[in-house]
RNA sequence: GGGCAGGUGGCAGAGCGGACAAUUGCACCUGACUGUAAAUCAGGCGCCCUUGCGGCUACAUAGGUUCGAAUCCUAUCCUGCCCA
């Protein structure tokens, strides 16, 4: 499911390549957020066309809304958003910490009030992966809990204890999952070659099932997920915790919860070591490119964040500086008064549709008039500015440069 | 010509003797967003400065009453509606 193609020599950053049903997923990897079932203001293929391999989708408002019974009905989420490459999902986790006082944690799930229309639900780590079942994702996530930032040590303590113990919950629903029979092929479809059968070569690894898609059939992988705050020993007890079950993956979780960027990463380093070397590591959440970078180098693999996207929508674009300027890159609000004449790109050297062909000027005025183009073009940019800087981390590593290149995103510039 | 209502910061529109440099909305300026309750949120928005329970100038204009006026009185100008 995941093979290590290539190790950086100075740091931990490697390349590598995760397979799913839906394709291969080249790492280091950024994966667009698409939290209900949609990049906003992105059409699936336009994403696919610029090169992105999987993106991420969330387990609790798809299961709010459309339900995931529906999207079991349209062939799974791949067919029902049209999206062709890989999809992974997070197990409603984030939201019994971003849903703040909404929500109440017990040990048997977590109960919700809907966003939506104020009802209670309940999810529990069984369900959680039940809906990412129908829901088809190639990669699930089991539900996890973890306080926010600062947190003492016992709410840390209870919540590794509590995320191991969902864990196994899950793996257990997981693997109750992969030998029920499967409903409602579609007619006319067969299992995906290289599903089935691949799953024969397969050691019966935990955290891996079947799943529907409604173009076949393939595993779906079941990643574990470690907590541990800002506490060494939990971290580390955690990440020991969490491997001694035997995921298919592993997510880094709990980071970027406002702590300072030093703590996410001395997070990362009492984590990283005690999960196994030959799986991959997605680090939930993170980040900004220079986090990124520098995590790469700690042996992260993948990464997922709404920040190209949603400051996409409040108007703010990355920028590479160019050669000449020195290295890295800077940001700009496009709604700033200096940018009110300036009729030029965004980015003279960005291949983005709004590069290409809309001034700053016109973006800003389209932002400033709130006509949703401005929001589109905002988005296409900063995605294929994060699917850009992947592109150059693979490459570096691939050449031999990487430590090179993470110097060069040592910090973010202040320029313009 | 007569009657009535009204003129407040870029706009709309509160306030109707002191706690008003003046509620609020819009516009405008700036910032923040990290497994998306987020096309959201926060701050600023008369001028000056050593930024302070600071100074100055302001609620159509000019006077007046008062310890004190955007608020009361008088006149003037202007706007809207109604009657001739």
């Amino acid at each position: 499911m995941f093979t290590v193609a290539k190790k950086d020599s100075k740091t931990k950053a490697r390349r590598g390549i995760i397979r799913t049903a839906h394709g291969e997923v080249h790492t280091p990897v950024f994966l667009p957020i698409g939290t209900k079932g949609a990049i906003k203001s992105i059409a699936a293929e336009e994403l696919k066309f610029w090169g992105a391999e999987m993106i991420l989708a969330n387990t609790y408002h798809l299961w709010q809304r459309p339900g995931d019974a529906l999207i079991a009905k349209a062939g799974g989420l791949h067919n029902f958003m049209n999206w062709k490459g890989a999809i992974f999902t997070d197990s409603g986790g984030f939201q019994v910490f971003s849903l703040g006082k909404m929500v109440k944690i017990a040990d048997a799930g977590v109960k919700f009030q809907s966003d939506l229309d104020g009802s209670t639900h309940i999810l529990t780590p069984e369900a959680s992966v039940q809906i990412q079942a129908n829901l088809g994702s190639d990669i699930a996530l089991v539900l996890d809990e973890f306080p926010g930032f600062p947190a003492t040590k016992k709410q840390a303590e209870q919540s590794v204890k509590r995320t191991t113990e969902w864990a196994k919950r899950a793996i257990h629903e997981h693997r109750k999952l992969s030998s029920r029979s499967i409903p409602d092929l579609p007619a006319g479809q067969s299992f995906g070659v290289g599903g089935i059968r691949d799953l024969g070569k397969i050691p019966a690894q935990l955290g891996e099932t079947l799943s529907g898609d409604g173009k076949g059939y393939a595993a779906q992988q079941l990643w574990g997920i470690t907590q541990g705050s800002t506490f060494k020993d939990l971290r580390k007890q955690s990440a020991e915790e969490i491997y001694k079950l035997g995921f298919a993956g592993y997510c880094i979780g709990g980071v970027a919860v406002g702590e300072p960027s030093e703590e996410m990463f001395k997070a990362i380093e009492n984590t990283q070591p005690f999960l196994e070397e030959e799986k991959p590591k997605h680090l939930l959440g993170v980040g900004t490119p220079e986090q990124i970078v520098q995590a790469v180098a700690l042996g992260c693999d993948s990464f997922d964040c709404v920040i190209p996207t949603r400051e996409a929508r409040h108007g703010k674009f990355y920028i590479n500086l160019k050669p000449q300027e020195g290295s890295g890159y800077f940001t700009i609000n496009i709604d700033n008064e200096k940018f009110k004449e300036d009729f030029i790109p965004v980015d003279n050297a960005c291949p983005c549709y709004g590069c290409g062909n809309y001034t700053r000027a016109y973006i800003r005025h389209l932002f400033a008039s709130q006509e949703p183009l401005g929001i589109r073009l905002a988005t296409m940019h900063n995605l294929r500015f994060y699917l850009n800087l992947m592109e150059r981390i693979r490459t570096a590593i691939d050449a031999g440069g990487f430590e090179n290149l993470s110097k060069k995103y040592a910090a973010k510039k202040e320029a313009a």
